[in-house]
DNA sequence: GTCTATACAGTGATAGAC
DNA sequence: GTCTATCACTGTATAGAC
C-alpha cells in the first residue's frame, strides 16, 4: 500500500506536464516505472482514479502547508500571509510548475473533478480571507483581496509558462505581498 | 476559401471547450458540420494547422479590438483602458469562456505554439503598458501593472470556471479598473 | 503483485468514389 | 469539394502467466 503512495508524486508530474487528456497510460507507466497491470492494481478506476488520487494528494499538501498555517493568523501570527507566499513560490517553482487544479479547471476534465477543484480554491480563498480579516480588513474587503490574490497566482503561472520568463512569478508575488501588507497596516475604518 | 474562414470560429469553440489534446477530429467535425475530408481539404496540416489558424484568428481579433485601441491612449484617449476591460469582459463572457492562449500555455501543446502564445501576451502587455505610461505612470511601474492586470484576467478565468461563479470575473475586472484609475490620477513623482 | 499479451474502441490521417 | 471507407496506430482497460 505504500507503493501506491510512492507512485502519486510521479503521476502528479505527468498530469502537470501533459494535462489530463494528454497524459497517456504509456506516459504514466514511464513516469512511475510501473507496468499497466501494477497501475491498475493500485488504481482500479484507471486514469480517473489516478488523477483523483493526485488531486487529493495536492489538496492534502496545501491543507497542511498553506491553508492551516493561514488560520494561525487568526491566533495573532503576523507572518502567516508572508509564509503562504513563500510556500506557494517554492511549490510552484516560481511558475515553472503548473497548478493541477487550475489546469483541470480550464478543460473538459473539470466536469469529472468539479467538486474537488472548487473545494480546493474555496478553502484557499476562505483561509486567506480569514487571515486578512484577522489582520484588520473588514470581511468583504478581505474576501475580495483573497480572491484577487489567488487569481494573480494562477495568472502568474499562466504568464510564466506562456512567456517562459521565470521572473514574472516572483515579481507578481512581491507585488501581492506589498499590497496586502499595506492594506493590513491601514485601519479598516479608513479603507471602508 | 470563405468556407475555411467560416469553420474557424466553430473550431475555436471546440478547442476552448476540450483543449488541444481533448478536441478529437470527430468533435471538430461535429462542431463545424464538416466531414474529415473537408477539414483536411481546408487544413492539410491536420489538427495542428486548425489550432494554429484558430490562434491566429483570436490574435487578429485582439490586435484589432484590444491592442490597437490601447495604443490610442498614447494619442490622449483617456477611455482606452476602460474600453479594454469592456472588450475583454464581453469576449470572455465574464469568465465562462476560456482563453485559448492561456489554456495552451499550461499543457504540452505549448511547445507547438510557443512563439504564437508568447507573442499574444507580449503584445497585450506592451500595449497596456504603453497606455498606462501615457496616462502618467513611469515605464517600469506601467509594465509591472500591465503584467499584473493580464495575470488577474487569466486568473479570473481560472477561478470563474473552477468555482463556477459568474460574479468573480466582473468583480475582479472592476477592481483592476479602479486600481488603474487610481494609479493614473496619482502623479508619477509620488508613486516612484 | 508484477509483468506480458491481448481486446477493442477510438485516434489522426489518407485514398478514392461521387 | 465533400463524403465514405479504410489505414496504421494509440488509447484505455482486462485477462492470464509467473
Amino acid at each position: 500500500m505504500t507503493q501506491r503512495a510512492a507512485a502519486i508524486p510521479a503521476l502528479a508530474e505527468a498530469f502537470r506536464e501533459h494535462g489530463y487528456e494528454g497524459a497517456s497510460l504509456a506516459e504514466l507507466c514511464a513516469a512511475t516505472g510501473l507496468g499497466k497491470g501494477s497501475l491498475y492494481n493500485f488504481f482500479p478506476g484507471g486514469k480517473q482514479e489516478m488523477a483523483a488520487a493526485v488531486l487529493d494528494d495536492v489538496d492534502a499538501w496545501f491543507t497542511g502547508s498553506v491553508f492551516e498555517p493561514l488560520r494561525s493568523a487568526e491566533a495573532g501570527d503576523p507572518g502567516a500571509i508572508g509564509a503562504m507566499f513563500d510556500a506557494v513560490t517554492a511549490y510552484f517553482r516560481s511558475g515553472r510548475r503548473g497548478c493541477l487544479q487550475g489546469a483541470f479547471a480550464l478543460g473538459r476534465e473539470r466536469d469529472l473533478f468539479a467538486a474537488t477543484i472548487a473545494g480546493y480554491f474555496d478553502r484557499w480563498i476562505a483561509a486567506l480571507a480569514a487571515a486578512l480579516h484577522a489582520a484588520g480588513s473588514d470581511e468583504q474587503a478581505a474576501r475580495l483581496a483573497a480572491v484577487e490574490t489567488v487569481a494573480v497566482i494562477q495568472g502568474a503561472i499562466v504568464l510564466s509558462r506562456a512567456l517562459d520568463d521565470p521572473e514574472i512569478f516572483p515579481r507578481l508575488i512581491e507585488r501581492c505581498r506589498a499590497r496586502l501588507n499595506a492594506a493590513a497596516s491601514a485601519s479598516p475604518a479608513i479603507s471602508s
